[in-house]
DNA sequence: AAAATAAGTATAATATACTTGACATTATAT
DNA sequence: ATATAATGTCAAGTATATTATACTTATTTT
């Protein structure tokens, strides 16, 4: 699995740190951090409530496996 | 969680039975039941293999909650 | 009417998403 | 130089997605 880098391309756009962004959807930094770094798949239910907060959409983000 | 009737709709349109779609993206067949019925969120990986079959995207199946 | 296929539901077991806490590293400041 | 914030990683625990099995209720086919 890739790293998820529009993902991280979206948050620091609104200058957001992964703590930021985790605090933002309810979850904890080290569940944002293995996102980006792309340990691990989220449910479709995190990545709606990460959308919701950068501003994009599905495709946006998780459109493509890298 | 709603059902998921956008999903449904997309399989059937296929004629896809819900076993041939479970087959075509490597679940069960409960899986797929399952999703279609609102009982739980699947992870992205499974939302994309599941759109890759049905022709849609991520946005088109899983965008919104109902 | 019976037989077969599809769908919905339930329960127990397993795999994995996610948490918590800790530590190391890399920036960016003061 | 030394704090401080942000990031990356790891191990152990908890929550939940998914499997396997089984039963039930349509719906279709013979």
């Amino acid at each position: 699995m890739g790293k998820n880098l529009k993902m991280k391309s979206a948050r620091v756009a609104l200058d957001f740190s992964q703590k930021d962004l985790a605090d933002a959807v309810g979850v904890t930094r080290q569940t944002i951090n293995a996102i980006e770094q792309g340990d691990y798949n989220p449910t479709i239910r995190l990545c709606r409530a990460i959308c919701k907060i950068l501003g994009k959409s599905l495709d946006d983000i998780f459109g493509e496996e890298e």
